[in-house]
DNA sequence: ACGCTAGTACGGTAACCATCGTAGTACGGC
DNA sequence: GCCGTACTACGATGGTTACCGTACTAGCGT
């Protein structure tokens, strides 16, 4: 209503009250690895219909919400989509290095598995 | 019966069918966690019942057994008592830094804590 | 052999989680 | 205003998990 490029509000946590083990509970699920990977790849912020996932949107949805309360992502509407982005300075700040760990571990898996398949 | 040191097998995943996702859910919780920091800090074989932890000796075997299956531990019987080892090599083989990573990032979230309590 | 210590196995419970379908809201375009 | 697209909310369901207590096994010491 008042501002023009966003509209309702959505809950995240703010940069302390982020918690390790819910970072790694949300890394922790394949969907939503698999989601993280991506965003980091693109480096930008990507609609949520962007992903190609093998579950239906209202499970989307769920998984996006997991990301977004561990405060992996952050989310924000822009007209009908919703942006997502990855938390890069927060985690960085909080637990230098993980995210990068994190996501170069599931690089070198798919590897492997490219590899043996 | 046969060997001298030990006498039961246990199961444990090959090097090459640890998954990521096993093992950052098994980080994932507070309990577990605190093991693998207790066993990173000590550097050696501790029995179970070295920790202190606040739940049951039940809920500590699950703990641990969570812990193996996931890969991030082995376990070895030891007369009575069942020896508890981080894998590092392994996980540094598969996941370079990780293990390393994560525990620096939880001893970040407790000193940020401590600091705040 | 007996008891002590360390840990397991089993069974149960309550909570959580990933998944879905359906119905609904918000926004942009026509 | 109407429709389509993007996403949400709600309710249901089946599977997993964290936790417990009790009963049990394995090895050590005496």
């Amino acid at each position: 209503m008042t501002t023009a490029t966003s509209s309702r509000a959505l809950e995240h946590p703010t940069r302390d009250q982020i918690r390790l083990e819910a970072v790694l509970h949300a890394l922790a699920d394949p969907v939503r690895l698999r989601i993280v990977r991506d965003m980091a790849r693109e480096r930008a912020e990507l609609s949520c219909s962007y992903f190609d996932l093998p579950v239906t949107k209202s499970t989307t949805t769920h998984h996006f919400r997991v990301l977004r309360e561990g405060g992996v992502i952050r989310q924000t509407y822009r007209g009908t989509a919703k942006l997502n982005a990855l938390r890069e300075d927060d985690l960085e700040a909080l637990f230098p290095g993980l995210l990068a760990t994190v996501l170069a571990a599931a690089d070198a898996q798919v590897t492997r598995e490219d590899a043996t398949a």
